[in-house]
DNA sequence: TGATTTAAGTTGCAGATACAATAATTGTAG
DNA sequence: CTACAATTATTGTATCTGCAACTTAAATCA
């Protein structure tokens, strides 16, 4: 049988990606806004929800986020008391903890979320997103591998 | 003929593919930080080299940045000698040029850039950036006309 | 036990991003 | 020609992001 052509790429996908991602960025903002909060925001709230009481290091693994950008983006939360960073039974280490508030604050957001998601899935077909996560994971789970495993050579 | 089962989406778009464009940045900027740059400032001139002279306005739109954004993003670029910003023939606006060194450097860049995504390439197999390109061609075509048409209702 | 290494977070620094508000200029209606 | 509207870019403010350096504490080695 014959090969399958090797595609020629046109373009960055690094550029690519940036500019779905703001476009994408804004259109979930558009409609979490009215919250008060940025999606991103809403997202660290979801995983805390999900993952904690957990290690700040942890938590920024799975979201395959730096340690110190989580630091950074959990500050105006701690500050507005939905989230909480306590002592780890480490002396070094903390836990990170979705507060009462936080859990409310975090099922009003959600509404929102649920929309801006809902308006997405219209705007480009269900299939056309589920291709875009399913693709997005394969990616992950690729480059996970490769760069973690490129100690030899 | 039975109907597509439509099928069920798990999970946050927006989060996901933030994820992603983390991991593909990093990726690049592995490469081409040995030359001062981040992989944005290379697209920044890159776009300048094939659009430029430009305005600033129309820059932006067509890297689908906010224009505040491209203000500041050019500044390092400005100090450092690769890009100019001159007055426009409207007293308002300004033409954008990339200079001889911007020209020389962005040749030097784009040499890692390449390297970069060669990698991503073999990473993630030339077949399956391709689909990921299409699919965020198509995503960014529909998004646009949607976010601008929603006028009316 | 004392010295060295490893682990976990934070801070310094620099850039990326956008919304709202502002400044400056041009265009247009009267 | 003047008052008002539209155009174009920048600044204020806030968040997101990551690398490198640093601090603190635990763990391991000798």
């Amino acid at each position: 049988m014959a090969a399958l052509p090797e595609p020629v790429l046109q373009g960055c996908t690094n550029f690519k990606l940036r500019q779905l991602m703001r476009r994408v960025a804004q259109h979930y903002d558009d409609e979490v806004r009215q919250t008060g909060l940025k999606t991103t925001q809403y997202s660290l709230l979801s995983h805390v929800l999900h993952l904690g009481p957990i290690r700040p290091g942890d938590l920024a693994a799975a979201m395959t986020l730096d340690a110190s950008t989580l630091t950074r983006n959990m500050k105006p939360l701690v500050t507005a008391g939905w989230l909480e960073v306590s002592e780890g039974r480490d002396g070094r280490s903390r836990t990170v903890t979705l507060t009462d508030a936080g859990r409310q604050k975090r099922t009003e957001v959600q509404l929102h979320w649920k929309v801006a998601q809902q308006r997405l899935n219209e705007a480009l077909g269900v299939q056309r997103v589920a291709e875009l996560h399913a693709l997005i994971d394969e990616s992950l789970g690729l480059l996970s591998s490769h760069l973690d495993g490129a100690t030899d050579e």
